[in-house]
DNA sequence: TATCTGACGATAG
DNA sequence: CCTATCGCCAGAT
């Protein structure tokens, strides 16, 4: 399908949403699934000016959490099952 | 139209 | 582990 003319806004809007409860992604990852990669930055913004978006299951390719917002993210993070440490989220890969 | 900003990414030091 | 710098993109002013 030809994205229609939003396509950022909606394409970022239905990767997050489509991220099932319990993973977890990148802004790499989700510019990139909803066909703009290198688009992390714009992907941030737009989780940022677009409430209702499960923006906590999103996370930084570096396996941060979203800074200024850490504390809030692990705690969501944390509900969703999903292990943080240290303010990182564990991926599958333990040191 | 130009410029600045930012919930980014990667590399370098 | 930290900061600094460059590259990238879309939105806001």
């Amino acid at each position: 399908m030809t994205v229609r003319g939003d396509d950022f806004t909606e394409a970022v809007i239905a990767v997050v949403e489509s991220i099932p409860p319990g993973e977890i992604s990148t802004y790499g990852e989700v510019a990139a699934e909803a066909g703009f990669p290198g688009a992390a930055r714009a992907v941030g913004n737009l989780l940022r000016t677009t409430p209702g978006l499960p923006w906590w299951r999103v996370i930084t390719a570096t396996g941060r959490l979203v800074p200024h917002h850490e504390r809030e993210h692990a705690q969501r993070l944390r509900a969703e099952g999903i292990t943080v440490n240290k303010g990182k989220v564990i991926m599958g890969r333990l040191p």
